[in-house]
DNA sequence: AGCACGCCGACT
DNA sequence: GTCGGCGTGCTC
């Protein structure tokens, strides 16, 4: 007998409650034991005649898995992990000619099989096993069950972004064996960092260590990465490395390749056609390659036995997935290092505020080198402030101070000289005209906006701010203007014409450049990197990539600057770097004294203050108005959930490149943030996920893009 | 999302 | 009586 009547009670006096009545009773009396039963009782798997499996349909079912019977023919190839289709929907029940009707076929992962089910109805058969491969293994998926409940989002989407598609040529192929374990390396420019080679050691000893790596400039880094892997192999164990883009993997590649040989490691990235990429991906999971080295994507490689995880410079944006739920790579590799009791590394030559929270919790321990081994890598760094570049007459009609003419011309001299411009689109936001302290809402602390009829108001909260008077000097005035870079930079090629000019940026990316003199101007993070290094290098506008509209405009711009003169020879061996930007900002003097984690430090005890993340969690809702008050309406938040705003979202600029999750052109969108405090982060996102799964169920109801840890958050 | 079911009004 | 509109709810 069910119990699950959820009819409520009412007298059965009138006609169709009559009706619900009959219906009711013989809804009941066909309801069941949890013995499976099919449709026209086709013979079934002697044992474990239940597949349990997740459909992938949407975002419809967050989460919920619907048992299907396993006839017999299909029972040795319907093993947990493998891909199935199941006929899903209204019309699986009819039959007609004595075949099922209806109900489409659609893709799922067989989860489990089971002796029995706990569904009160006749299961249907699955369709077909689209292959024996068994691409789901246990532990990818309690990573991506961890990965959906962390970022409030389904295990479907997840899941199409943790397993390629499916390409049967690569599956026929066969795996070779795997390679017998490499020796341990030698702990080479890793003797640099104070505890380098006894993480190495570990590794290879079969620990798990966990580090936040603060790099040295030059071009060791790739070695480095790829002797913490060779460490791992060393125990038997395998490894995983992901870096922001394919120049950096390929550096990687090349690295591991010199010093293992081919044949230890996987390369898996998106610029490998479909084919080459699952082949690869099955050749981890069949664990003939132990190791991987690889872009976003590869954060969820199922490598056989995982002594490391470790992820190359952190803070590139790049690592944030921009699929729904957004996973970010650092925080899967976490949740990986955490499940798989494995080493973490996290490495930059920057230190992004999440890294120092992780040595500041203790969870990871900081790898670095003294003062002195920075000293011997990094270049000389000199500061033109924009007061002197005011005063330097001459400087202010080329709108170039005399400082950077001149280490221009005397790098020239000897090799290469790299210059870097702001990238087009870079729109600060407002800030102190005086002392450039960024203009913040005195509720929220929220970003200030010039909105409609240049009313001065937060982006986070809405709430207006008549009387602004800066936090850091008590000025009034705004600004939010720059001078233009790119035509600075225009203007230095002509000032030396006998040199050649070389621009890398977006659209056009130089990877290296010979040592010989030359101009190299580009845009952040497309530097290319130079034969022996640059003899000097000029960053511009730092003004501008201050103040950016982002939390992260400090930590951004500190990183681009390292990035960059980390490309710069030593200062012994006469290597300059000159920026223009106030030499009094917090992170212009820490690329001076080139101290990215003491940087970080204080930023993370900054926002610890002002309950920023990553100190505090948040959470943005997007959709339309209706769409985000009537979540609000269903959702239960954690009681100590702030909500903030919410705001209308800016219409996106319609000459750039649409993203998933925009608005539609011509449509108002509302975003709203919801904030909770360090440790009710996982019930804010388990809140999020029931109020979003209540809404679907509810049907016809539009789904609110949920981003937790958003990015730009002003 | 489909797709069927059910309830209600307009027609032969 | 019976056809067909679309509002509601389920899909193993």
């Amino acid at each position: 007998m069910s119990s699950d009547n959820r009819q409520p009670q009412e007298p059965a006096a009138g006609g169709p409650e009559q009706l619900a009545l009959i219906r009711e009773t013989v809804r009941q009396a066909k309801v069941p034991k949890a013995k499976p039963r099919t449709w026209r009782g086709a013979a079934l798997a002697k044992e474990l005649p239940v597949a349990r499996v997740l459909v992938n349909k949407g975002a419809l079912h967050l989460d919920q898995y619907f048992d299907y019977a396993v006839p017999e023919e299909l029972d040795a190839d319907a093993q947990p992990g493998v891909r199935v289709r199941v006929r899903f929907g209204a019309g699986a029940h009819r039959v007609r000619d004595g075949r099922r009707e209806g109900g489409g076929l659609i893709d799922g992962f067989l989860i489990e099989r089971r002796a029995d089910t706990d569904y009160g109805g006749a299961l249907a058969a699955l369709a077909y096993v689209v292959s024996p491969e068994p691409v789901l293994g246990p532990r990818l998926l309690t990573l991506a069950r961890a990965v959906a409940d962390r970022y409030a989002g389904s295990l479907a989407d997840v899941l199409q972004l943790a397993i390629p598609p499916r390409n049967g040529r690569a599956e026929a192929k066969l795996s070779p064996e795997p390679p017998a374990p490499p020796a341990a390396p030698e702990a080479g420019s890793w003797v640099r960092y104070g505890r380098g080679a006894a993480f190495l050691e570990a590794l290879a000893g079969g620990g798990a260590p966990r580090a936040v790596w603060t790099a040295l400039p030059g071009p060791q880094w790739p070695d480095e990465l790829a002797r913490a892997v060779a460490a791992t192999l060393a125990s038997g164990r395998g490894a995983l490395v992901v870096v922001p883009d394919g120049r950096r993997a390929a550096r990687v590649d090349a690295a591991l390749t010199a010093l293992l040989g081919k044949g230890h490691h996987a390369l898996l990235t998106a610029e490998s056609g479909p084919e080459k990429r699952y082949g690869q991906w099955l050749a981890v999971r069949r664990g003939s390659v132990r190791a991987v080295v690889g872009t976003r994507a590869a954060m969820f490689a199922p490598v056989a036995d995982l002594g490391l995880v470790a992820i190359w410079d952190d803070g590139d944006s790049s690592h944030s997935d921009e699929n729904a739920p957004f996973p970010h790579v650092r925080e899967v590799l976490e949740l990986r290092a955490a499940h798989d009791a494995c080493g973490f590394l996290l490495g930059s030559m920057s230190c992004t505020v999440e890294a120092a929270q992780l040595v500041a919790s203790g969870w990871a321990l900081p790898l670095t080198a003294d003062r002195e081994q920075v000293r011997a890598a990094a270049p000389l760094l000199r500061t033109v402030g924009d007061g002197e570049l005011a005063r330097d007459g001459a400087a202010r009609a080329a709108r170039l101070p005399s400082l950077a003419w001149q280490t221009v011309r005397d790098g020239l001299k000897t090799g290469p000289v790299l210059v870097q411009v702001p990238r087009r689109g870079y729109v600060p936001r407002l800030a102190c005209e005086r002392c450039r302290t960024p203009a913040r809402c005195h509720h929220c602390a929220g970003p200030l906006e010039a909105g409609p009829e240049r009313a001065l108001a937060c982006g986070w909260c809405g709430l207006g701010a008549p009387d602004w008077r800066c936090a850091g000097c008590g000025g009034t005035r705004l600004r939010a203007s720059v001078v233009g870079a790119r035509r600075t930079a225009e203007e230095l090629g002509r000032a030396f014409p006998a040199v050649q000019v070389r621009t890398s940026g977006r659209d056009h990316v130089l990877d290296t450049v010979p040592g010989r003199p030359a101009l190299v101007v580009s845009t952040p993070g497309a530097e290319p990197v130079a034969e022996s290094g640059y003899a000097a290098a000029l960053l511009l506008d730092g003004w501008a990539m201050l103040s950016r509209p982002d939390l992260r405009a400090g930590e951004d711009a500190l990183r681009r600057w390292i990035d960059a003169a980390s490309l710069v020879r030593p200062q012994s061996e006469g290597g300059t770097v000159v920026i223009v930007a106030e030499p009094t900002l917090r992170p212009v003097q820490a690329l001076v004294r080139w101290d990215p984690a003491g940087h970080a430090r204080r930023e993370l005890a900054d926002r610890a203050e002002l309950s920023f993340p990553p100190v505090s969690r948040m959470a943005s809702l997007t959709g339309r108005p209706e769409v985000i008050a009537d979540f609000l309406a269903t959702a239960t938040l954690p009681p100590d959930a702030e909500v903030l705003g919410p705001v209308p979202v800016r219409t996106p600029d319609p000459r750039s490149p649409r993203r998933p999750g925009d608005p539609p052109v011509g449509e108002v969108w509302q975003r709203m943030l919801l904030r909770v405090p360090p440790g009710s982060g996982a019930a804010l996102a388990t809140a999020l996920k029931a109020a979003q799964a209540t809404r679907m169920a509810r049907g016809g109801a539009e789904a609110v893009r949920i981003r937790i840890d958003p990015l730009d958050i002003g």
